[in-house]
DNA sequence: GCCAACGTTGGC
DNA sequence: GCCAACGTTGGC
Protein backbone atom coordinates (compact mmCIF):
# COMPACT_ATOMS: atom_id res chain seq x y z
CA UNK A 1 0.00 0.00 0.00
CA UNK A 2 1.40 3.50 -1.00
CA UNK A 3 0.75 6.48 -0.45
CA UNK A 4 0.69 9.46 -3.17
CA UNK A 5 -0.09 13.48 -3.45
CA UNK A 6 -1.91 15.13 -5.98
CA UNK A 7 -1.73 18.45 -7.44
CA UNK A 8 -5.20 20.30 -8.92
CA UNK A 9 -5.47 23.91 -9.44
CA UNK A 10 -9.24 23.77 -7.27
CA UNK A 11 -10.49 26.36 -10.44
CA UNK A 12 -10.07 23.27 -12.11
CA UNK A 13 -10.69 20.55 -10.60
CA UNK A 14 -11.61 21.14 -6.42
CA UNK A 15 -11.74 18.42 -3.78
CA UNK A 16 -15.76 19.63 -3.85
CA UNK A 17 -15.86 19.05 -7.37
CA UNK A 18 -14.57 15.43 -6.91
CA UNK A 19 -16.96 15.39 -4.03
CA UNK A 20 -20.27 16.11 -6.17
CA UNK A 21 -19.40 13.83 -8.77
CA UNK A 22 -21.76 10.23 -9.40
CA UNK A 23 -19.81 7.89 -7.36
CA UNK A 24 -17.69 10.51 -6.56
CA UNK A 25 -15.09 9.41 -8.38
CA UNK A 26 -13.40 10.80 -11.37
CA UNK A 27 -10.88 10.01 -13.93
CA UNK A 28 -7.00 11.85 -13.67
CA UNK A 29 -6.85 13.51 -16.61
CA UNK A 30 -4.33 15.42 -18.37
CA UNK A 31 -1.10 14.67 -16.82
CA UNK A 32 1.44 15.23 -19.57
CA UNK A 33 4.39 14.13 -17.53
CA UNK A 34 6.66 11.50 -17.81
CA UNK A 35 7.74 11.07 -14.25
CA UNK A 36 4.09 11.69 -13.57
CA UNK A 37 2.87 8.85 -15.98
CA UNK A 38 5.39 6.59 -14.96
CA UNK A 39 3.81 6.61 -11.15
CA UNK A 40 0.31 6.26 -12.17
CA UNK A 41 1.36 3.57 -14.68
CA UNK A 42 3.30 1.47 -12.46
CA UNK A 43 2.94 2.32 -8.93
CA UNK A 44 -0.30 3.42 -8.02
CA UNK A 45 -2.35 0.44 -7.19
CA UNK A 46 -6.12 -0.35 -5.92
CA UNK A 47 -6.51 1.09 -2.71
CA UNK A 48 -3.28 3.64 -1.94
CA UNK A 49 -4.58 6.45 -0.41
CA UNK A 50 -3.94 10.10 -2.10
CA UNK A 51 -3.85 13.83 -0.41
CA UNK A 52 -5.40 16.32 -2.71
CA UNK A 53 -3.63 19.27 -2.87
CA UNK A 54 -4.56 23.05 -4.44
CA UNK A 55 -2.33 24.61 -6.22
CA UNK A 56 -2.10 27.94 -7.86
CA UNK A 57 -4.76 29.65 -5.42
CA UNK A 58 -5.69 31.77 -2.43
CA UNK A 59 -5.24 29.31 0.02
CA UNK A 60 -2.39 26.66 -1.09
CA UNK A 61 -2.59 23.53 1.13
CA UNK A 62 -3.01 19.84 0.84
CA UNK A 63 -7.73 19.68 1.50
CA UNK A 64 -8.79 16.20 1.58
CA UNK A 65 -8.27 12.35 1.01
CA UNK A 66 -8.73 10.36 -2.17
CA UNK A 67 -8.40 6.65 -3.10
CA UNK A 68 -7.29 4.88 -6.46
CA UNK A 69 -10.07 2.93 -7.62
CA UNK A 70 -8.61 1.87 -10.99
CA UNK A 71 -4.97 1.57 -11.81
CA UNK A 72 -3.34 2.98 -14.86
CA UNK A 73 -5.13 2.89 -18.11
CA UNK A 74 -4.91 5.36 -21.07
CA UNK A 75 -6.15 8.95 -21.01
CA UNK A 76 -8.55 8.70 -23.99
CA UNK A 77 -8.11 12.95 -24.05
CA UNK A 78 -5.07 12.63 -25.63
CA UNK A 79 -6.54 10.88 -28.82
CA UNK A 80 -9.42 13.84 -28.93
CA UNK A 81 -8.74 16.49 -30.86
CA UNK A 82 -11.37 18.92 -30.05
CA UNK A 83 -9.41 18.38 -26.23
CA UNK A 84 -6.41 21.05 -24.60
CA UNK A 85 -4.97 17.44 -23.63
CA UNK A 86 -5.01 16.23 -27.18
CA UNK A 87 -1.30 15.05 -27.81
CA UNK A 88 -1.28 13.97 -31.86
CA UNK A 89 2.11 11.99 -31.20
CA UNK A 90 0.02 9.58 -28.94
CA UNK A 91 -1.08 6.50 -30.86
CA UNK A 92 -4.55 4.66 -29.19
CA UNK A 93 -2.25 1.60 -30.10
CA UNK A 94 0.27 2.71 -28.09
CA UNK A 95 -0.76 5.76 -25.49
CA UNK A 96 2.19 7.63 -24.59
CA UNK A 97 -0.25 9.11 -21.40
CA UNK A 98 -1.81 7.21 -18.69
CA UNK A 99 -4.36 8.08 -16.39
CA UNK A 100 -5.74 6.73 -12.80
CA UNK A 101 -9.37 6.62 -11.50
CA UNK A 102 -9.77 8.28 -7.71
CA UNK A 103 -12.82 8.20 -5.61
CA UNK A 104 -13.86 10.99 -3.05
CA UNK A 105 -12.47 9.43 0.59
CA UNK A 106 -13.09 12.46 2.87
CA UNK A 107 -12.32 16.17 2.95
CA UNK A 108 -9.81 17.28 5.97
CA UNK A 109 -11.12 19.20 8.80
CA UNK A 110 -9.29 22.31 8.13
CA UNK A 111 -7.05 23.16 4.65
CA UNK A 112 -3.05 21.75 5.72
CA UNK A 113 -1.07 24.55 4.31
CA UNK A 114 2.54 25.06 2.07
CA UNK A 115 3.11 27.46 4.52
CA UNK A 116 2.77 24.99 7.76
CA UNK A 117 4.36 22.13 5.62
CA UNK A 118 7.32 24.06 4.90
CA UNK A 119 7.61 24.50 8.59
CA UNK A 120 8.11 20.78 9.54
CA UNK A 121 11.59 19.27 9.34
CA UNK A 122 10.08 16.06 9.37
CA UNK A 123 8.70 16.53 6.11
CA UNK A 124 11.88 18.26 4.65
CA UNK A 125 12.55 15.02 2.46
CA UNK A 126 9.02 16.01 0.51
CA UNK A 127 8.90 16.96 -3.06
CA UNK A 128 6.38 19.27 -2.28
CA UNK A 129 8.02 21.52 -0.39
CA UNK A 130 11.08 21.71 -2.20
CA UNK A 131 12.20 24.82 -4.50
CA UNK A 132 11.01 24.96 -7.95
CA UNK A 133 9.47 21.67 -7.46
CA UNK A 134 6.70 21.20 -10.53
CA UNK A 135 5.68 17.38 -10.20
CA UNK A 136 1.88 16.94 -10.04
CA UNK A 137 1.98 13.63 -8.82
CA UNK A 138 4.62 12.53 -6.10
CA UNK A 139 4.79 9.76 -3.47
CA UNK A 140 4.64 10.19 0.07
CA UNK A 141 6.44 8.04 2.83
CA UNK A 142 3.34 6.58 5.33
CA UNK A 143 5.94 8.71 7.97
CA UNK A 144 5.48 11.41 5.88
CA UNK A 145 1.55 10.91 4.95
CA UNK A 146 0.68 9.99 9.28
CA UNK A 147 2.63 12.91 10.74
CA UNK A 148 0.54 15.68 8.14
CA UNK A 149 -1.98 13.61 9.25
CA UNK A 150 -1.52 14.19 12.72
CA UNK A 151 -1.32 17.94 11.51
CA UNK A 152 -4.82 17.97 11.12
CA UNK A 153 -6.32 18.63 14.78
C1' DG B 1 24.50 14.04 -27.63
C1' DC B 2 24.87 18.90 -26.44
C1' DC B 3 22.64 22.93 -25.24
C1' DA B 4 20.03 27.27 -26.25
C1' DA B 5 15.44 28.59 -26.81
C1' DC B 6 11.05 28.06 -25.55
C1' DG B 7 6.78 26.86 -22.95
C1' DT B 8 4.75 25.65 -18.58
C1' DT B 9 4.25 25.37 -13.65
C1' DG B 10 3.21 27.41 -9.63
C1' DG B 11 4.63 30.26 -5.54
C1' DC B 12 4.82 34.87 -4.42
C1' DG C 1 1.38 39.75 -13.11
C1' DC C 2 6.10 38.42 -12.35
C1' DC C 3 9.58 35.30 -12.75
C1' DA C 4 12.54 31.22 -11.16
C1' DA C 5 12.81 26.54 -11.97
C1' DC C 6 12.25 22.98 -14.73
C1' DG C 7 11.01 19.85 -18.82
C1' DT C 8 10.91 19.56 -23.73
C1' DT C 9 12.20 20.62 -28.36
C1' DG C 10 15.05 21.01 -32.16
C1' DG C 11 19.23 22.72 -34.62
C1' DC C 12 23.75 21.50 -35.04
Amino acid sequence: MNNWLMKSEPESFSIDDLKNRPNQCEHWDGVRNYQARNMMRDEMKLGDQVFLYHSNCDELGIVGIMEVVKEGYPDFLAFDPDDSHFDPKSDPAKPTWMMVDVKYVRTLSRTITLHELKQKPELSGLALVRRGNRLSIMPVSKAQWDFILSLEQ
